[in-house]
DNA sequence: ATATTACATCGACAGACATGAGTGTTATTG
DNA sequence: CAATAACACTCATGTCTGTCGATGTAATAT
């Protein structure tokens, strides 16, 4: 998944010469970075990396309440980072009763993967 | 790369009683999850994310007059992304003369790609 | 020596971020 | 209905981030 950026071919300037031309941005190729971009940032912090690990390690819904007692933070933060997971499109969640049950949602990661590999 | 941490189970709780028992955190895998959610961190920006992709694909070195007309951005702001994926472990640099050249380290997002996968 | 070029660093600023305390909402139990 | 539990949301705060303009540094060219 390259995003396919240009490069001039370089050389000894001359005097008072640019050292390189200047190359088209292929904006075809923007949105991708910004996705990735966006997913990566959303790994960004080990406390969301881990409960992205958690998740994605038991396939079915794992309940909030099982969670916060992993991680050294307080529950609001711990929602904060599930909120911001949800906001990159990596988890999904769903409320049954007083629990509320997240889970990854399958391929959200597949376009940063295929492109890191 | 698994992080590890474990689920405690899950079951209907009795009045008065916790929703689940506290789990112990394996700090083994901590840095881990540090070391990955720290590279994540480093291509969660677009800018960033473009650079390595182009470093990429140009197996060898590539000097920073080439990249800057890549970008919309100024010369001191590439300039501070990139310090920023040095300080990551992602790319290193190297001078010839008036040049910069950088290039991504073999292997330096192998960790994050193999967890991903 | 002076000018010019490539690149990094500094200083500043606005916006985003992580965090906790407190509060609200909803559902369940008694 | 009252109490409690699970979770999200609001607000406040200190820190980090992205950006640019200006400046510094080192090397090359004239």
């Amino acid at each position: 998944m390259p995003v396919d950026l240009e490069l001039a071919p370089k050389q000894k300037r001359a005097a008072g010469e640019r050292c390189c031309e200047p190359v088209v941005y292929p904006d075809v190729q923007r949105d991708h970075a910004l996705r990735m971009a966006e997913a990566a940032k959303a790994l960004g912090d080990p406390i969301r990396l881990q409960l992205v690990d958690v998740l994605r390690k038991h396939a079915g819904k794992v309940c909030v309440c099982e969670l916060v007692p992993l991680f050294e933070v307080s529950q609001p933060t711990l929602s904060h980072h599930l909120k911001k997971l949800r906001a990159a499109g990596i988890v999904d969640s769903e409320r049954q009763g007083l629990w509320a049950y997240y889970y990854v949602i399958p391929d959200a990661l597949k376009e940063l993967s295929a492109w890191l590999s």
